[in-house]
DNA sequence: TTTTATGTGTTGCATTTGCAACATTATTAT
DNA sequence: ATAATAATGTTGCAAATGCAACACATAAAA
């Protein structure tokens, strides 16, 4: 078993492209740093970080639902399954998915009700979905200071700012239906 | 069909948490405006573009498989597949199958070669991926400087330089076994 | 009224993806 | 020399995800 270096390709991007130049080193080097490359790359991290931490806290819904409950909350009693596909970017289908998990385990209750005049479950977080919600977010708040302490705010800053601006960005090009 | 409206969850965060206040407001806002929530929303766009990208100039491979390529094109006949699978973040298991696709089109090659006196098979561009490469690369670059056009060279640097931060940051933590 | 279009949630299916197990080979330990 | 450990790539399987199609209900149009 072979332990990983992260900086893997970060290292060998120094030492680029003297092999084929027929692809110039510019367009060789923008192409692997692009940030289509690197947001995909820091998913995937935080994907298996988001992991090994629902194993080691044993937590009893996955860190994606915690986040689905947690924006659920902030919104309580107002939104339906199609609001809460848009905000968490999935498809209704699996969003229907997501709730009916949360539903049998009540953390979260789906009430039938007319929103704007049509019909639609309109999702409150249940006593037990709060209870649950303040629990774990307080196990894991800590895990996330532990890796923000390692950065200063301004970055941090920049890089939600930036990552919330590029999605402005990409919004305009893209045309999404969920 | 309604189209989204991508800033949903970032409207809604400036009137927060008035309803339920047994989470603490700050505590709340921490969760669905954390890191972790904002990599994986803009990951999410990422993908989508991608593939209307893929539709729209009819691309015979996968943007991924793409950046695959080109990874494999900066070290050209220095790599085999797990050393991909390392940059990648991919298993091994993906990243062979995906190999075996950009084979089956003539793209690379895998030649069975010795890498530190142990059988592996050394991944080589053939002279139609160079070609594949440099035309399709050509062809996106123009997209992505749309994207960087509307952001200033600081902002994508500070993004960038953020998330590869985080990735060492969170490596520290994490435990990967590829 | 009848028809057409739109919004909502659900089901089934195909693709992607990670994980565990395996065969093979080489290195290391006993 | 033999056994145990480790590295490489492959196969099969299960879970997650997106997409198309559906049923149902409401709104708009004819």
């Amino acid at each position: 078993m072979q332990h990983i270096k992260l900086n893997k390709s970060d290292e060998i991007m120094t030492e680029l492209a003297e092999h084929n130049t027929d692809i110039s080193k510019e367009l060789a080097q923008g192409f692997v740093d692009s940030l289509y490359y690197q947001v995909k790359l820091t998913e995937k991290c935080c994907k298996m970080l988001a992991k090994q931490l629902e194993e080691k806290l044993e937590m009893e819904i996955t860190l994606d639902e915690l986040t689905a409950l947690g924006t659920i909350n902030l919104h309580n009693g107002q939104i339906h399954q199609r609001d809460l596909a848009q905000m968490l970017l999935k498809d209704r289908a699996n969003t229907g998915r997501m709730l009916n998990v949360l539903e049998s385990k009540d953390l979260i209750e789906k009430k039938e009700q007319t929103k704007n005049k049509r019909q639609a479950n309109i999702i409150t977080v249940t006593p037990k979905g709060h209870e649950t919600l303040n629990r774990l977010t307080s196990v894991i708040k800590p895990m996330f200071d532990d890796v923000q302490r390692k950065m200063t705010i301004e970055e941090i800053g920049y890089i939600k700012n930036g990552l919330k601006k590029l999605r402005q960005i990409m919004k305009d090009t893209l045309e999404i239906h969920i």
